[in-house]
DNA sequence: CACTGTATAGACCGATCGGTCTATTATTTT
DNA sequence: AAAATAATAGACCGATCGGTCTATACAGTG
């Protein structure tokens, strides 16, 4: 990685939580020159316009979340704690003090009707969300750990919309409720169709 | 209504949808000059900023979601038919041609870390359409309609998570299989706990 | 119809927006 | 170390932002 590219990986990192925060809309350059302590040259030098910044930032953190839970589910064997894991981590990013809502949700409710690139970028994301947990249960099948009469895609799109939804209501309303009683009867339907 | 209520109410209804999709931080002020047709002295005749705009036009979306539903759910007798009703209602936001979202989600993401009195509105409509979802199920209950194990408050809490998220999923995906599903495997539950 | 108070138009304000450009400073390469 | 190249600072740009103010137009009342 030479200079531009360590800069520009450097602005991205500083620039993504705060367009996670505030919004495409609601930040400005002047907000990533301030993070970064860069002067405006300095940006505009690694980034065509602010829009690429947004896009890449999103692919950041989208990335993030990726390499993050990959790491964490290879720490177990079993289907049914890869699952129990991916639902914990879900739950903890709803409730962390350092965490500012789903990214996927973020830019993707300011995409929408709005801007047609970023959209997409989140159309895939969603795919690839609700692919990892289809395939999970379809691999718990396929090992004998799951009945065969659990459903993977109508498992994944269920808990993708619950989780997303249980994630947002909790940080609405300041109460955990939401996502934990969430979690909890996924862990249950789970565990009952466990052979 | 005097003229300046009339007047007021005029621009909401014009404004409302607008911020509703393109986010408070992406409306300016212009484009509810261009929608109403009216100069900005006009606007700002009537509201003290552009943060009472977004406020009362977030009470207006609300409100009026509100009382449809009130009126829809008026046609029928049986809580089992109400709650059908409901459902079908929020599938036919989530694909409808001229609707551009829910108002609580896309609000809710943008005022997120950035807004508390709109945090606020949020988090008690939130509250009011768990609030809904749940009486019907008591209801219910008490007039026998649907088994007593039939759990008012986690039905409430997982529908609604279910709902927001899928909702939104099929704005962001096109795909309306997302809603579909959620509706579908609602109104089991609801079927399966009948009496 | 005239009078009076309210409501609106639109010029105007300073601040800030995203973005450009050049002089200067770092970093490479020789 | 010197020369060549790449990267940054920050002044600058026009456009637009939210918001104010006053002259004018309108509505409601006698």
């Amino acid at each position: 990685m030479n200079k531009a590219e360590r800069t520009k990986q450097f602005i991205i990192e500083k620039a993504a939580p705060i367009i996670n925060r505030k919004g495409m809309a609601g930040t400005s350059i002047s907000d990533i020159m301030e993070a970064t302590q860069m002067a405006k040259g300095g940006i505009y030098g690694n980034f065509e316009s602010k829009e690429e910044i947004c896009a890449l930032s999103l692919d950041y953190l989208l990335e993030r979340i990726d390499t993050t839970l990959n790491h964490r589910l290879a720490d177990h064997t079993a289907c049914k704690d890869k699952l129990f894991e991916l639902l914990e981590f879900y739950k903890s990013q709803a409730t962390a003090e350092n965490a500012f809502g789903c990214p996927m949700l973020n830019f993707g409710v300011e995409a929408d009707d709005t801007n047609p690139e970023i959209k997409q970028q989140i159309s895939k994301a969603i795919a690839a969300t609700q692919a990892r947990m289809s395939k999970l249960v379809k691999k718990g099948i396929e090992t004998g750990e799951f009945k065969k009469g659990f459903d993977a895609e109508t498992f994944s799109i269920k808990a993708f919309c619950m989780i997303e939804g249980a994630m947002w209501a909790t940080r609405m309303t300041g109460n955990s409720k939401q996502v934990r009683v969430v979690t909890d009867l996924l862990k249950k339907e789970i565990t009952d169709h466990l052979k």
